[in-house]
DNA sequence: GTTCTTCCGGTTTTT
DNA sequence: CCGGAAGAAC
C-alpha cells in the first residue's frame, strides 16, 4: 500500500473510504486525479474484483489516462475495469440490450449533424416557419427534454409546456418533437441523448436487467460528477441502489456543461439522497503559484451559487498575473506569440508547456497566423472533428447504411453520392411512398415493384444490389478488407481520385486516413472480432484527440476553455477577454448563465501552473467586418494587486475608417482611458442617449418614432430600433427602393431598405 | 437531373 | 468570410 504515502490525509482519507456512498469535492489542481486513481487502486487491493467496478468519466481520454495510471499500480487486473464516458460505457450496455425495447443492437448513433438533418426535414415537411423553429432551437428543446426524461407524448399533455410553446407562437414543437422521436426509433438510430434516455427506459421497464448491473457494479465512481444531468444523475442513482457503494467527485466551481443539461443542483444535492454520506474536501491546490490560485478566487467570488471552500496553494507567490490589451485581433495574436517565443528562450521551457485558451472556436485563426509567422509549432485541439469532414462522414455513411440499411440520414447522404442518376425528386418519391405503405425508405428501394407508387428507375435497383453486395462481403471479411471495397465499389475513392484541385487530394488523403485506421484495428491482437461492425459501433462518440497519436509532440497547444478542463500547463494565455465574447452574448441575459462563463474563466485561470497571461483586443473581425470591442467585466472583478498590465501595444489605432472618432461622438467625448479597462461610459448630457453596451438587445431610447428618410443622406447619424446606432456609409437604388448601407455600432454594417426600416435621424449634418 | 449562381445567415461551449 | 440552401439555366 505504499501508494498511500504520498497522499495528504485529506487525499488518503478519501481513497480510504471505499465502502458507503462518498462525495469528493475537489478544488482545481487539487490531486482529483490521483485520488479516483488510487482510491479504484485500493478497492482491488482489498479485494474487489476489477469486474465490478464502474468508473464513469467525462471524456475519452479521461478514461484512457485513468486507466494507464491504474495500471502502473495494479497491474493487467485493471484492464477489466469498467470504465469510460456515460455515452461508451451505456451505448456498449444498450447494444447488447437493445432488443428488449425495441432497438436493433447494431442501432446508429445519430451525431448533432444527423440530428438537425431529420428535424431540417421535418420543418420543411410541416410546411413552419424556419425562422420561429430553428433547427438550433428546436433540437436544444428536444434535447432538454430528453435529458429531463420528458417524453413526447408527456410533452404533449403537460399543460405547462404546451401554453408556453403557444404562447410564443411555438405550438408545434410536441409535434416536431414526436415526429422527430418516432423517425429516429424507425431508422434503428439513438442520439447522443437517447443513448441516456433509452437507458432510463432500458432500467425502468426491465428489473431483471437493472437488476443485472446493480450486481454487477458493486462499486460506482464518477468524475466530473458537477457536469452530469438528470438523466445520468438517475442512472447513476439506480444502479447504486443496491450496494450505495458510489463516490462522485466533481467540482460545482467547475461546473461549464449546463448549457448541455447539467445540473449543478445534482452536486449541490447530492446530500440529500445520501444522508449518510461522507464529505471530503480537497483545497489544496498543488498545481499553481499563490497568485494564480488568489485570481482564480477573486474572480469565482463573484458567484452567488456556490458550495463553501478554501481553495489554497503552498507554492511561492509567483509572477503576476499579466493583461495585455491589442488593438485588434491580429495585433493580440502577435503579442501572445512573441511573448511565448521570449518566454521560451528566456526560460528554457518547452513548447509544450504553452497553452493558448480560447472561448469560441473561431478564435484560433488569429493565434494560428501569428504563431505560423513566428515559425511556433502548434496544435490545435477540438475544432471540426475528423469524424464531421464531408468525405468521412460520406464513407463512414456507407458502412452504417450496410450495416443498418433503415438508416435514413446515411441513405440519403449516399443514395446519389457519387452521382448515379437519384435526384431529389426520385428521393422525395421513394420518401412518400415509405410513408404511404408504413415503411422505411430502405424497404421501398429493396423492393420497387411492391411499394415504389410508379415505375420505379432502374437506377435504384442496381443501387439496392450494391448494398446488399455490401451487406454480404461485410459478413465474412475483416474491417479493413470490407472496407476497403464498399470505398471502391461505392464509386466514391474513385470520385475523389479524380479531384486533383487541393480540397480534393486533401479529401482522398483523410479517406486514405480512415482506411489505414482500420486497417490498423482489424491487424489488432487484443480483441477478438475484428468486423467493421465492431469498428462502427462507437465512432460516432469518438472526437479528435482520441485518434491523436502524436500527443507527446513539442507543440504550443491551442484549444477552447471547455476542452482544456483537467489539463495544466506551465504557462497559460487566455484570449479575447472582451465583452460579448468572453462572456458569450448569449450569457447575458440569466445570471445563472454567467455566473456559467464565470466558472469557465475560472477553469482556464487555473489551468496554469506559474504564468498566467490574459489578453484582449479593442478590436475584432467578426463574419469578415471589423467590430468594436469592449474589454471584460470579468477583468474588473479581480483584484488589481495581482495584476500587472502591459499596454505596449501600439495605440489604439484601429484599421476602422472611423469608428474611434465614432465612439467618441457616441460617449459624448472620449474619456481618456483613465483607469485600467475604462469603458465608454454611457454620457450623461450627450446629444444621443447611448443604449446600455452589456444589454444584449439594443435598447430603445426613451420615446423612439421612426423618422421621414426620404431625405436621408450619407453621413447621417441614425437609429433603429433592433440594430442600435449606426451612419449611414452609401445610399443606393432609387426612389422607393432605396438600399442604405449603414454601420451600425453594435452589430457591424448592414443593408436595409428604405420603405421597410424604421430608422429615427439622430442629427443632420448638413 | 445536374450544375452554376446568388443569397443568407451564422459563433458559444461538446458527448 | 465561408458554407449551405434555394433558385435559375443547361
Amino acid at each position: 500500500m505504499d501508494y498511500l504515502q504520498g497522499l495528504n490525509p485529506e487525499q488518503r482519507a478519501a481513497v480510504e473510504q471505499t465502502d458507503g456512498p462518498v462525495m469528493i469535492i475537489a478544488g482545481a489542481g487539487s490531486g482529483k486525479t490521483r485520488v479516483i486513481t488510487y482510491r479504484v487502486a485500493h478497492l482491488i487491493r482489498k479485494g474487489v474484483d476489477s469486474f465490478n467496478i464502474l468508473v464513469l468519466t467525462f471524456t475519452n481520454k479521461a478514461a484512457r489516462e485513468m486507466r494507464e495510471r491504474i495500471t502502473h499500480v495494479v497491474g493487467p487486473e485493471a484492464k477489466n475495469i469498467w470504465m469510460g464516458t456515460f455515452h461508451s460505457v451505456f451505448a456498449k450496455i444498450l447494444r447488447v440490450e437493445a432488443e428488449k425495447i425495441g432497438y436493433p443492437s447494431n442501432f446508429t448513433i445519430y451525431d448533432t449533424d444527423d440530428s438537425k438533418s431529420v428535424l431540417r426535414a421535418i420543418i420543411k415537411e410541416l410546411n413552419l416557419d424556419d425562422k420561429l423553429y430553428a433547427v438550433n432551437f428546436v433540437l436544444n428543446r428536444i434535447s432538454a427534454s430528453k435529458n429531463n426524461l420528458i417524453s413526447f407524448r408527456e410533452y404533449n399533455k403537460n399543460e405547462q409546456i404546451q401554453a408556453d410553446d403557444t404562447a410564443t407562437g411555438r405550438g408545434q414543437l410536441g409535434k416536431i418533437y414526436e415526429l422527430y422521436a418516432t423517425r429516429c426509433f424507425r431508422a434503428g438510430a439513438m442520439d447522443f441523448d437517447d443513448l441516456l434516455y433509452k437507458t432510463n427506459e432500458l432500467l425502468k421497464l426491465h428489473p431483471d436487467v437493472l437488476n443485472k448491473y446493480q450486481h454487477k457494479f458493486k462499486y460506482l465512481m464518477v468524475d466530473e460528477y458537477q457536469d452530469t444531468n438528470f438523466s445520468q444523475y438517475l442512472i447513476v442513482k439506480k444502479l447504486a441502489a443496491v450496494n450505495e457503494n458510489l463516490c462522485v467527485v466533481g467540482d460545482d466551481a467547475q461546473s461549464i456543461y449546463a448549457f448541455r443539461g447539467a445540473n449543478i443542483q445534482n452536486i449541490l444535492n447530492f446530500e440529500k439522497d445520501y444522508p449518510d454520506l461522507k464529505v471530503f474536501k480537497l483545497e489544496q491546490n498543488y498545481r499553481s503559484t499563490q497568485n494564480i490560485v488568489n485570481v482564480a478566487n477573486s474572480i469565482i467570488s463573484n458567484n452567488k451559487e456556490q458550495l463553501k471552500k478554501n481553495v489554497f496553494s503552498e507554492k511561492e507567490a509567483g509572477d503576476k498575473i499579466k493583461i495585455m490589451r491589442a488593438f485588434s485581433d491580429n495585433e493580440e495574436g502577435k503579442m501572445v506569440a512573441e511573448s511565448i517565443m521570449e518566454d521560451r528562450s528566456r526560460l528554457g521551457k518547452n513548447w509544450n508547456n504553452f497553452a493558448i485558451l480560447y472561448r469560441t472556436n473561431a478564435q484560433s485563426r488569429s493565434m494560428e497566423e501569428a504563431l505560423r509567422k513566428l515559425g511556433i509549432p502548434y496544435k490545435i485541439y477540438g475544432g471540426l472533428s475528423f469524424y464531421q469532414r464531408k468525405e468521412i462522414k460520406d464513407l463512414i455513411s456507407y458502412f452504417r447504411l450496410t450495416f443498418n440499411p433503415n438508416d435514413e440520414e446515411a441513405l440519403k447522404r449516399v443514395i446519389n453520392y457519387p452521382k448515379r442518376g437519384i435526384g431529389d425528386t426520385s428521393v422525395d418519391r421513394i420518401i412518400v411512398s415509405a410513408d404511404a405503405h408504413q415503411v422505411t425508405p430502405w424497404e421501398v428501394i429493396a423492393e420497387p415493384a411492391k411499394y415504389y407508387d410508379g415505375k420505379p428507375p432502374s437506377t435504384l435497383a442496381a443501387f439496392a444490389t450494391m448494398i446488399q453486395s455490401f451487406q454480404v462481403l461485410a459478413k465474412t471479411k475483416s474491417a479493413y478488407e470490407s472496407a476497403l471495397y464498399i470505398a471502391q465499389h461505392s464509386g466514391l475513392l474513385k470520385d475523389l481520385y479524380e479531384d486533383k484541385s487541393v480540397e480534393g487530394l486533401n479529401r482522398y488523403e483523410n479517406i486514405q486516413e480512415l482506411l489505414n485506421g482500420i486497417k490498423e484495428f482489424s491487424e489488432r491482437e487484443d480483441i477478438e472480432e475484428k468486423g467493421l461492425d465492431i469498428f462502427m459501433q462507437d465512432i460516432a462518440l469518438l472526437t479528435n484527440d482520441d485518434k491523436d497519436k502524436d500527443k507527446d509532440a513539442d507543440t504550443v497547444s491551442l484549444m477552447t476553455i471547455h476542452s482544456s478542463k483537467g489539463l495544466e500547463f506551465s504557462q497559460v494565455n487566455v484570449v479575447g477577454l472582451e465583452e460579448n465574447l468572453f462572456p458569450s452574448q448569449m450569457s447575458l441575459n440569466s445570471r445563472s448563465d454567467l455566473e456559467e462563463e464565470r466558472r469557465l474563466f475560472y477553469v482556464a485561470v487555473t489551468r496554469a501552473e506559474s504564468k498566467l497571461t490574459i489578453s484582449y483586443a479593442t478590436s475584432r473581425f467578426k463574419f469578415g467586418t471589423l467590430i468594436s470591442c469592449e474589454p471584460s467585466r470579468f477583468l474588473d472583478e479581480i483584484d488589481a494587486k495581482y495584476l500587472e498590465l502591459d499596454y505596449s501595444a501600439k495605440t489604439t489605432t484601429s484599421n476602422n475608417p472611423f469608428f474611434d472618432d465614432e465612439r467618441k461622438a457616441w460617449t459624448g467625448g472620449g474619456n481618456k482611458q483613465a483607469d485600467a479597462f475604462s469603458k465608454p461610459k454611457p454620457a450623461t448630457s450627450a446629444p444621443i442617449k447611448t443604449t446600455s453596451i452589456l444589454a444584449k438587445a439594443h435598447v430603445v431610447s426613451a420615446g423612439f418614432k421612426p423618422s421621414d428618410t426620404s431625405n436621408l443622406q450619407v453621413g447621417m447619424e441614425v437609429e433603429h430600433e433592433r440594430f442600435g446606432f449606426g451612419k449611414v456609409l452609401s445610399l443606393e437604388g432609387n426612389k422607393p427602393d432605396v438600399k442604405a448601407t449603414i454601420f451600425f455600432k453594435e452589430i457591424g454594417q448592414k443593408q436595409l431598405l428604405l420603405k421597410f426600416a424604421k430608422l429615427y435621424i439622430i442629427n443632420n449634418i448638413n
